[in-house]
DNA sequence: CAAGCTCAGTGATAAAGTCACATAACAGAC
DNA sequence: GTCTGTTATGTGACTTTATCACTGAGCTTG
């Protein structure tokens, strides 16, 4: 239960007290784990899966922020259980997930009495600060197109199943927008298409 | 010389060796504190004056990314401290500051030793995470005409001594943009321009 | 196979970004 | 003062991106 990675460096004490008091969750793909407006009940660690956050906006358009593997901790939740407010972004299993919930007094001495736990909470705060510091770079000065081209290429997968709407909100833009520039994709013989799917050619 | 907000909630102890160990930085406005790529040497605490953090594109445009005043803290340091990696992003003296360096190893003592700090360095955290969140939203989904009435509106001077390129840079947009809607503005009666300065009017 | 749904394609138009260059305002030097 | 160099702003032309409105194509389910 406890195989996060923090838990190696845990001392016997604390670890008995996280067994006791720790909530392990299983989500399958496509659960959401919270919603914009929420509030927060704990601290997820992900223990494996994968889960995105991301933001919709006003006009309906969403944008993914960053994901979380194993490993990984919940930093929006931490601003969330310090401040009481709720969520301002929404998180989704994409692959589905192993999720310790760590409620906050527990959060709390694991910070007053484990340097690696407080390392680990650093450490993905950093990450995350990175991850959206490169994301409004990209948004607000990289062209689509190009944004585009280095998302298809970061693929590992030859062919891609996804609708232009959920590629376009990994991007952050208009669904008309990536069908555009998929169809020129597709011209220029990089690319090809079929309904819900991008076979990648290049 | 210790006047920020954590050391009313430090120990005797604690505040004797940061006293001793602490650098105190006078910086005058316009000082860059840190540049891209740079190596970090210690936390930067605040404690007057104000700093902003803004990242350049490749194309020469920039964005501000987020300000610190007093009792705030660098949290983009304490990610560059603990990975040994170098700024992302520069930061920039507004008005002239005091600033007060904490040594790594200081700041692991203090982050153990004291639920205070902690808490601080969480909170600040906290609110360069949601500052970066609603600026992906607002940079991706809000149009520039109401993103740059909005920047008007939440300023308290009448008369704002910025050049354009300025303005663009808060937006992270280019400068004729910024130009081009001022002056629609300005023919709607809502402003006054001269050179290097805008009259808010409404 | 027909109805209903989701997904993709596309024209028209508006907003924003880019490039190139013309003016305009100011700061010193003389 | 006037001349000159520098910085700031204005604007046309064009490209890219976003938005709106609608069409049609491909699944799926009764």
């Amino acid at each position: 239960m406890l195989n996060h990675a923090i838990f190696n460096n845990l001392s016997a004490e604390l670890r008995a007290v996280a067994l006791k008091h720790c909530q392990v969750l299983s989500l399958p793909e496509g659960q959401q784990v919270f919603g914009a407006g929420d509030a927060c009940t704990g601290l997820p660690l992900v223990l494996s899966g994968v889960i995105k956050v991301q933001m919709i906006g006003a006009s309906g358009n969403g944008i993914v922020l960053y994901r979380m593997s194993d490993n990984d901790m919940c930093t929006l939740s931490i601003g969330c259980l310090m401040t009481g407010l709720g969520y301002r972004a929404e998180a989704i299993v994409e692959q589905s997930a192993q999720v310790l919930l760590v409620p906050r007094p527990l959060f709390e001495r694991m910070m007053a009495e484990s340097i690696a736990f407080r390392h680990l909470v650093l450490a993905a705060y950093g990450q995350r600060l990175d991850d959206l510091m490169l994301l409004v770079e990209e948004v607000a000065f990289q062209r689509m197109d190009q944004r585009l081209a280095e998302w298809l290429a970061s693929r590992p997968e030859r062919e891609i199943l996804m609708t232009h709407q959920e590629i376009a909100t990994e991007l952050g833009t208009a669904r008309e927008v990536v069908s555009r520039l998929l169809k020129e994709l597709e011209r220029a013989g990089k690319v090809k298409l079929g309904r819900g799917k991008i076979e990648v050619l290049s």
